[in-house]
Order: C-alpha cells, then structure tokens, then sequence
DNA sequence: CCGAGGGGCGGAAACGTTTCCAGAACCGCT
DNA sequence: AGCGGTTCTGGAAACGTTTCCGCCCCTCGG
C-alpha cells in the first residue's frame, strides 16, 4: 500500500503530450516510435499500471466470464472451472466464481444479476431447471452457455454429455462381461444429474428377458448417503428375485459406497459383485479396487464451454449452438479390468467407446 | 440478450426527478418515501439493474476480492476457496480465482496486476517465495492476506498453519502406539509445503536415540510420484538399518502411495506399517484402510483470511497480522484407530489436538 | 413574528479510460 | 509550386454512477 496509483493523466502531463496520445502510445496502435518510447518512460518511471475499471467503463467490457454451480468444489465443478480458467486466461480473461444454490429459482436470479454487467458472460451448470430459470436465460443481457442439459428453450448455446447414454455403456459392458442381475444406485431423483441417469438406466434395462431390474436412490450424491441405500439396494435384490452380480451407480462417490457395504456382506469385487461410477474421478482411479467409471468429460465440458464463450463476447455468435461431449466408459478393476500399473496413469486405464 | 439495459438517467427521466434523487432513493439514504415509491416504480418498469462497472469506477470499490494459488484444482485450494467465497458472499463480493503459476516470479507479476485495481484485495497462496516476491508484497496497493508461512517480511497480513509441528503430532502419535523406526516420504524440497514439513520431520526425530530415521522425496505430491519414491523408501529402510513400522507422508496422496506400495509388499496396514498423511482430504477419510492423517484446516484457513481481507478493504487494517490455525491429528485406521461407522462422518473421527 | 435549523431536492463535478473528429505536418507526385 | 494523400497529434466527448454543495421550504423555538 504505497501510494495512490497514478493516472493516464498523469502519465501524459508528465510525457508532456496530449492525454489521446498517451493512451494510444500505451495501448492502441498509430503512435509514431517515438511517442511510444516517450510515453513507455513515463510510464515507467510514475508506476503506472492502467485502471482496469475505467478502462471497462469505456469500452463495455469487463475481460471477467463468471462460472457459476451449485456446489463449485465438487469435483465436477472444480474439474470444470480448472479447464475454462485454463482455456480464458491466457487470452486475458479473468474466472469470477459464483454459487447458484440449490433451486432453480436462486439460479434464476444469479443469472439476472449477471444484468449488473461485472462479467461480459456466465458459464451456468444449472442445478434443477425450471419454467422461471428459462424466463431468466432468455432475458439476459450477456451471453450464457448452459453446461448439462437444461429444459425449455432459452435462447442460450449449451454444452452437455448424454451422461443416459453413458450408463448404457456401463450397463452394455456388464452385460457382455457376463452380468445378469444389474442393480442401480441412483442420485436424488429431482436433481438434473439424477433424473437423467436413472432414465438413462431404465432405457438401458427395458425389454431385457430377466429379473426386473431393481433400483435404490440415495438421497444426495455422498459417500454416507450411498452407503445406507446400497445396504437397501443389496437386501432388497436379494430378498426379492435373487442377489445381484452387479451395480451401476449414479455417481463415483454412490459406487465406492457400494464397494464398502459388498466389503460388510463379505463379497468380493469384481467376483462376487461388480461395480461402476460416474464420473471417472480422481477418488475412483485410486480405489482399491480402482473403480470402472463412465467419464463425463467435464474437464473438456469445460474447455468447450469456455471456447464457446469466446466466440460470443468476441461478438462471433451464429445462433444457439449445442455441442455434446460424448460419454466414455473406463474400465478397471472394479469390473474386472486390468489393474492400473501406475495410480494416476491414464495410459494404463482401458477406455472403452 | 434483449434490449440494451437502462441506465440512471433514463429511470430519472422517466420518474421526473433529479439523477442525484434516484441514486439516492435506490442506494443511499436522505430520500423521502414517497420518492423512493415513484423512483422505484420506474426502475421497475425500465427493467432497471445499476451498472457494476459505473458505481465501481464512482466508489473506487470492485467488490471483488481475488484468490491466487498455483493449481486451483488441488483439494486444499478448493477447500480455501469455498471457505473464503462462503465467508464473502453473504457481505456482497465477488471471488476471483487466479492461477499464480508455479514459479515465485510468476506470483510476483499476479500480485503486481493487481495494481490494475480489478479487485478490492487479494489472498494468495505462494507455491515459492523468494525477495522479488517480498518486494512485490510490499510494493502493492491493495491489500494481501498471504496464506501460508511467506519469507521476508513484506508487510501483508498471513494465516497459516504450524505444519511442521503437525508433523510432530503425528511422530509422537506413532511414538505413543509403540512404533519404534519411522520414515519419512516428502514432497518437492524446494516447495514452501514441501520444505517446511521436512523441517518439522527432522526436528521431531532428532535426538532420538535409536537408528538413524530415513527419509525419501517425491518429485511430486501425486499418488503416481509417491509410490515411486515409496518404493525406494521401503526397500532403503530394509537394507540400512531393518524394516520400517511406520511411515509419515507429507501429504495425504503420497500417504496412499505409501498404502499401495504396502499391499505391493505384502504389508498389513496398520499391523505391520503404521501411516499417516497430511492434509485430512475426503480421499483419505474414504479410502480403505482410512486414514489417520494431519488436519491443516484448509477451510478454517480460508475463513480466517477472508475475515481479515474483508476488515482490511473496509479499512479495518490496524498493522499486519499473523493468524495462526493449529494443525490436529486425526487418527483413523492406518495408524490403528477405529474404523468409522460411515465414511464421511466426521463424529466417528477421533482427532487428537 | 422572526431566525435558526434541518430535511429533501437538483445541479454539477468527479472517477480513468478509449475513441471520434478535426487539424497539422509531411511526403510524393504531377 | 500545387495538390492529394497519409501519418500523427490534440481536444473533447462519452461510458454510468455517487456524492459534494448549494438551495428551497418547512418546522420549531424564542
């Protein structure tokens, strides 16, 4: 805290040129060598940083892109602020981090703050949507990218993975691997990730000859609450058409809660049990047994989002564009595959398309 | 992206009152009722939301507080960050996250963009100090809660926690179960964890009379990085001087390294090897065995140094302070503590101050 | 009835920057 | 020498807000 800043003004008296001059000198381009020698000197020798918000004020952009979720340090989140802050700085973009909460109507309200113009965008991963939420989109001054999928249409570009699409593969991979009685864990049923995997689910196991397929839901997406609906999930298959050789879970934390309560009954994994994730985290790769999880590409949910986002403040937006990410299954021990040879080397994990 | 918004003047118009009244009747005070009514009623109408960038550059205040750490992805810069975001929220300021880089120049350059005054103060967590550093600190405008033990005395304001002596915790924990020949497996020397946590090793095991302890570095604090140098720590520790009951990682992921590299070897944990990490992160709370590791209480960190930035930008600031958090052990299974009854149940714990 | 005090309002000046516009200087060409 | 064109510079106007400073008028006390 040494002194108060100094001004362009200031740099430009002590230049001894005009203010226009000075400000071209420093930044814009038609200044003759030596004015920018000349000015780059004074510059130097007052201190002098430029303001960012007067610079803002003038030219109606901010350089800031707020990333907003309900949670940001769950690993989905985190996963994908690290890409879109790697993808937007180095071109001179700063991340403003913002928490939804947990309804849509906070969500919508976020999102009309955005209005108040701190950021010239917003990357959104909406917990719940609602009619309210997509009122609040299509009202938006600046631009938005929805990552996940999101109801209604509002006018905004999104990025989403077909995470259904994702369980089917786990639940194919099963099948093929000699699976027969497949149970689900799923998530809070009215969440956007939750209802969405458990479609995914039930599409995956409809008009399959069996056992009907049983299903359980934790009440959020943890280890503890896993845990008490796995211990259902196991009594209740085995109560009731027999015990199950496998589990596809919601989520990475759900299936680790289904590793430790087949860990309680004595059963081994992947023998007795296997067990699938969601969501291909760090937790799930250095599980012992490693976990085969179906990767939603959040980091380049991220990446893809924060481009997007790009091409909009920069004033390149052809209409609402939807990319997908397409889901991959990694297989590991936790159904059989290969044991990693290195925790944390993904070269040594078998992804499976 | 509807219409451009409205500003100030066009809600003054519209009610038909002075610019200075409207201000006033939406923000300050000294505005009769009935004036705050009619201005209201138009703001209403207009759609009206004020202008970040405007009332920023009027009141020489960003509401925006930025937070600078090497990976922002790491589990103890998102437990701080959530903790400081949770704290400044509810006070109406935004965070900012900013990647330091890994270098102490580097951290140095983000501390001196500050100066462009895009945020009111800013926390950071230097990966490397060094004298640039210090320099920078001292040279700055706006105010810096420095997060974790900072070299020199630049004049900033810190919260930290006394890791080294964590580390003694946990060698005299291991002490107390009766383990008599302890390793130590570190991170990068020349990092400020890394170093720091050596030092309180060394401090702790010198003098004791029996072998001499040893001691291995990995070159990062990954799992992948760890097992390498767990390896080597084991197999050293054998041929020079017998086998090793105990191990103390600096970190919680070199810790699981050290668990892996057990299994490799056959070991029980913890009835032939004892371990501890550092850092009491949600992956080692739910791996198998749990484990008993070193609390630094990341969140409480956050907190605290959000509290101090927030008297500190409203100019609260008397003299730099130190906020120290005390380091606490929290013993589970690797170390032959009980096994808790759910994963993630902090109650089952059983920390040990 | 008069003066002092105060609450409420409007005018205007900042805050720091970029950029439009006009003018000046200079160059090359006919 | 005159003229069109290019290059550079300086003046001034924004951008949207808060707040200082007068001014008016009302009220209350003497």
């Amino acid at each position: 805290m040494t002194s108060s800043r100094a001004t362009l003004v200031q740099v430009a008296e002590r230049a001894g040129v005009s203010l226009a001059s000075t400000s071209r000198a420093l930044h814009g381009s038609g200044a003759s060598a030596a004015m920018v020698e000349r000015v780059r000197a004074a510059a130097d020798e007052l201190g002098y940083s430029p303001d960012a918000v007067g610079r803002s004020l003038r030219m109606k952009r901010t350089f800031q892109i707020a990333f907003a979720a309900a949670d940001i340090g769950g690993p989905a989140h985190v996963e994908m602020m690290t890409a879109i802050h790697g993808e937007l700085a180095p071109h001179g973009y700063r991340v403003v981090v913002l928490a939804t909460g947990d309804t849509a109507a906070s969500t919508a309200d976020l999102v009309h703050s955005l209005n108040s113009g701190f950021a010239d965008g917003m990357v959104l991963v909406p917990p719940r949507t609602d009619d309210l939420l997509a009122d609040s989109l299509r009202r938006r001054d600046a631009p938005v990218v929805v990552v996940g999928r999101a109801s209604g249409d509002h006018g905004a570009d999104s990025v989403s993975t077909d995470s259904a699409a994702g369980i089917g593969r786990a639940v194919r991979h099963l099948r093929e691997t000699g699976r027969r009685r497949i149970g689900f864990l799923g998530g809070p049923a009215d969440s956007v990730p939750g209802e969405e995997r458990r479609r995914g689910f039930d599409a995956a196991t409809a008009g399959g000859g069996g056992p009907p397929a049983v299903a359980e839901a934790a009440a959020e997406f943890t280890v503890a609450a896993g845990e008490v609906a796995a211990r259902r999930l196991l009594d209740r298959a085995a109560a009731d058409g027999g015990p199950l050789d496998a589990v596809v879970a919601a989520d990475d934390l759900l299936a680790i809660a289904v590793l430790r309560a087949a860990r309680e009954r004595g059963l081994s994994v992947p023998g007795d049990l296997a067990v699938t994730g969601v969501g291909d985290t760090e937790l799930g790769r250095i599980f012992q047994p490693s976990l085969t999880s179906v990767s939603l590409g959040w980091a380049e949910c991220g990446r893809s989002a924060a481009r997007i986002m790009l091409d909009l403040v920069r004033g390149r937006g052809e209409g609402a564009r939807r990319v997908r990410v397409e889901p991959r299954l990694i297989v590991r021990e936790s159904t059989g595959g290969a044991a990693p040879g290195a925790a944390g080397d993904p070269a040594a994990d078998t992804p499976e398309p």
